[in-house]
DNA sequence: CTGAAAGCGCTTACAG
DNA sequence: CTGAAAGCGCTTACAG
């Protein structure tokens, strides 16, 4: 940044005026003529003016930045978020600047803090794994900064929630493998301290007790990470059950390849042998043989629906006590890997 | 952002110092001594004092910013970059802003804009596809704001770049191909005028030259975007080809896939009957059977590379004249899909 | 080792 | 319709 640039103050020499009247011109302030407008903005034009957005920023108090974190860009769940809140903040003049927990709580607060002197408008968080204590964030609510969060939310913490409805989506996904004619459904289970898997496990529990009347715990395996790695372990117990389960409802999409590959390999067929369902709608199910039936978890729609929250509740002119909760629909989306003859 | 927070000021009229010993002590500068410094950050600390960065970089004209414009943030080569970028930024201490130019020239010219007044310290770009003209990036230089590109980088233009050498990445999957045995070697082509696409096809001919002789100009197959669906639209044509190619090297992984599952359903075998080699080492090139072979493209280092040297522009007391071009070695990433017998 | 003063480049309430 | 003045919250050269 060299000090080459042109400031309101030489503007305001060249052109023998004020520049109380140049700053107002520039900003198309009603009381300015017009004559003077188009003389200042030619002038702007003509010198290659740019107004240091930096000493607005600090007159107005207004950074007109949303701070973003999330455990990790390159997951692509949250790389579709990202370019959600990028789209929503773009066209409404807003910046985003995005930092990475890596699902660290230590580096999660040492961002909180950063961000609370960066002045950003607004926060947009999904948690690291590893929080389940969230004062670092009540400074914030002091200064009056907004968060939303989104995905992995806090439990138990009254603030602003962008979700999709992990339980009825999971019900959904099961009950559609119920009535392709599945008779012994499998589910591969998340981390059960985290809420949203916790809600899947639940959605399957009750589509299977609806339709089925009772649950055999034995063919739900709980996972750690849902790692594709993961996914094949799950699928080579599954091999040794005896009956093998004709229909698996799995929490992610990682773990649902895993199964339709390691099964294929053992000589099962899918979806007649056995019917495989994910969860997230990730690009590899529409690639993976046969392509997989799975939710569409509205990703890119979680990041617009968050700026669009965040910047409504940065604009409003009594900051909202009330916190908000914005529950998206999703979409089980159906392909080969359920399609039983 | 409430005016609830404490100012240097009000801690200097408690502590009955001047702000500039206040400020002093908090940057530990050397001169004050240890009691005030030691008293100055415990009051600090007690009444929950937060330095307004807008004003500090207002004051010292440095943001700590970076801009990084990408052409959509839900790719996965870019969210590995931009991954890195963030990486190092923040243990530098720089914050990263981050735009989506959607790879059109009109909204890249718009964010080159806002960059502009936004006081970025420095600019990471990845152009978008439309971009042949330079003109809208010249004002960084007059400004003293130093640019890297990376990836989609100009031609004929002085600047820095991190690249990877496209070339001998292809030059070395090609003769992997040949070593391997195959002696008819097909080339899924990217866009030719797009230099990385140029440099992978001219890698392929010269490898093919060096150890065949001679080259067969109906082997390539040019792609427009190197999508999942061309991919498979080009297998289509191979299949007619008599005789077969056996063996295959594509500008990315996607296409390689894709002609690797049209492959195996006409009852091809890979790599048995036809040998398949990618480009980008996308997560889906370990998951597709049999495995892809590919290019590791180095993503993420490409971000810590392109933050690294900008942050040492901007950094450096004369900003130097010279461009500089940093090129990355890739790696091949042999897996099942060219373990030929 | 500490302080008074000036100033970064804007914006805005006040005055005319 | 335009201007003079104050000030946002820091930092820093200068003085002591």
């Amino acid at each position: 940044m060299k000090d080459s640039r042109i400031t309101l103050k030489d503007l305001a020499q060249v052109l023998n005026l004020s520049p109380s009247t140049i700053s107002r011109a520039l900003a198309d302030h009603p009381a300015i003529s017009e004559a003077t407008k188009e003389k200042v903005q030619k002038k702007a034009e003509e010198l290659g003016f740019i107004p240091n957005s930096i000493a607005s920023s600090f007159r107005k108090k207004k950074s007109h930045t949303l701070g973003v974190i999330v455990p990790r860009i390159d997951i692509h769940f949250h790389s579709l978020v990202i370019s959600g809140i990028e789209e929503f903040a773009y066209k409404t003049g807003y910046n985003v600047t995005i930092f990475q927990s890596k699902d660290s709580i230590t580096r999660e607060k040492e961002i909180t803090k950063l961000l609370q002197n960066k002045m950003v408008e607004g926060v947009i968080v999904c948690l690291a794994t590893e929080t389940y204590n969230y004062d670092h964030f009540k400074k914030f609510r002091k200064l009056g900064v907004p968060l939303v969060f989104y995905d992995r939310v806090p439990s138990n913490y009254d603030t602003n929630k962008i979700v999709i409805n992990d339980f009825e989506s999971a019900f959904k996904a099961t009950e559609h493998l119920i009535k392709k004619g599945c008779t012994r459904i499998a589910h591969i289970a998340g981390n059960q301290s985290t809420p949203i898997f916790k809600a899947r496990l639940q959605g399957y529990k009750s589509a299977i007790k609806k339709h089925h009347g009772n649950l055999d715990e034995k063919l739900i395996i709980p996972c750690k990470t849902l790692s594709y790695e993961e996914g094949a372990l799950c699928a080579e117990k599954f091999l040794k059950f005896s009956p093998m389960p004709d229909g698996i409802f799995c929490a992610n999409d990682y773990t649902a390849v895993s199964v339709i590959q390691v099964f294929r390999k053992a000589g099962i067929k899918i979806p007649e042998d056995t019917a495989v369902v994910g969860f997230s709608n990730y690009p590899i199910s529409r690639v993976i043989e046969p392509h997989l039936t799975t939710i569409n978890d509205r990703a890119f729609q979680m990041g617009i629906e968050a700026a669009k929250l965040l910047i409504r509740l940065i604009e409003e002119e009594k900051k909202s006590i009330k916190s908000e909760t914005i529950t998206l629909e999703t979409e089980l989306i159906i392909r080969e890997s359920s399609m039983k003859p």
